[in-house]
DNA sequence: GGGCGTCTCCCCCGCCCGGGGGAGGCCCGC
DNA sequence: GCGGGCCTCCCCCGGGCGGGGGAGACGCCC
């Protein structure tokens, strides 16, 4: 069965155009179409997309608020692509921390919208999508940079765990972690279950790779 | 006790600058110079270095040749670390395959060059060192770069191990990589080890840190 | 023909890792 | 005060991981 997509932006013309590409995959179904954050509650309880794909910017409700309110109030809520036009756009970090699963830039090529949306789609961790990390690697110090913050507060690190995650990628076992940390290695065992929860990793393996794609870490 | 160090190139004006950088660190001792690649084993054999920065081009005998011949015929040889203009030096990376434990670009900040030498001085292998990776990152689609060639040449990582090491900095486990290359669990884990030992990782996790830091994958 | 390297598979073994659940102390905010 | 989040430490337990050694089959090169 296709993928359900539900479009919301105030502009006919970005609708439109997310409706070309998203509609010329077989594999994609655009259910409807909304202008205003205002209009997508009840839009997704009558439709039930997989996926909304929701403008930041708008002008009754925005997309923070929109989304904040769709996973509060939905049961089972659809997957949530933030789509901004700016590449800097601090809304977007909001809308990431609300919730959303991912962003868009409007001026992305076809096919990594298509992407993007099939792999929200898949509950694929689009948390840490690729153009986050090349905001991150753009803006970044790699750490303090807004993108790799709007990571970590979405992933909701503490500053222990993120603090721990750190010398995971620098290849520190758990003990060598409590040594470095002078506190017990069940402690850190604690510390590395609650980032591979958070981080959707099955291993510290996984753990480190996804620091490296979100650009938690650079390399160098 | 500091570090000492061998200067081998035939630009005079080569051999001042790096001496200036170099003997500017209290910890670091430049003990002898050399205009050619042929000058070097009795050098080496008399003022037994810590780590020779030897010059790739040079009129009797390249850096290449004189890196092998070292590495050939002196007992418990210095670490070698290669000194070229160009960033896209082919000789580099035959060098890298002599056995040279690093590269290192003239036009590098001295603070970089300082750097450099500290760490083959104490052996942090320099097999993936950060300008190598910044090379495979400029040319790079990660994997056929020329770079990452010589890195995956240097390691002598099999085209089998190779592999598996990508999939490894996929997040696959054993079972999973198994599954994929259609072979048996155990098969595997003879591979895995010996992209460990090759790698001079511990475990997978160093193993697939190594792989992003030396450019043999790029994140995104 | 006889190495040598690669890929494949097998054994045993120890251990770190990760999951689950529990618990106490701390500070902060309601 | 009381709850909640965070950090700390503890238990048990299973399984994947990594080390060691061995071995057969194939292709390549001398």
């Amino acid at each position: 069965m296709p993928v359900t997509v539900l479009l919301v932006d105030d502009e006919p013309l970005v609708r439109a155009g997310l409706r070309a590409v998203l509609e010329a995959q077989d594999d994609i179904e655009v259910v409807g179409e909304a202008a205003d954050g205002a209009a997508v509650i009840p839009l997704v309880r009558r439709l039930r997309p997989d996926v909304v794909a929701m403008d930041v910017r708008m002008p009754l409700m925005d997309g923070i608020e929109a989304t904040r309110a769709v996973l509060r109030t939905v049961e089972a809520p659809p997957k949530i692509v933030v789509v901004t036009t700016f590449e800097n756009d601090e809304y977007v970090y909001e809308a990431l921390r609300a919730g959303a699963d991912g962003f868009l830039l409007k001026r992305a090529r076809p096919a990594e919208i298509v992407h993007a949306v099939r792999l929200v789609a898949e509950g694929e961790s689009l948390l840490f999508p690729a153009s986050v990390r090349r905001l991150a690697a753009r803006y970044g110090d790699g750490d303090g940079s807004p993108a790799a913050r709007a990571v970590l507060e979405r992933a909701a690190l503490t500053e222990r765990e993120a603090q721990v995650l750190r010398l995971m990628t620098r290849g520190l076992s758990n003990a060598e972690i409590a040594a470095r940390l002078v506190v017990g290695a069940e402690t850190v065992k604690t510390h590395v279950s609650a980032v591979l929860a958070k981080l959707g990793a099955r291993d510290r393996t996984q753990a480190v790779i996804t620091a490296y794609e979100s650009g938690f870490v650079a390399p160098g």
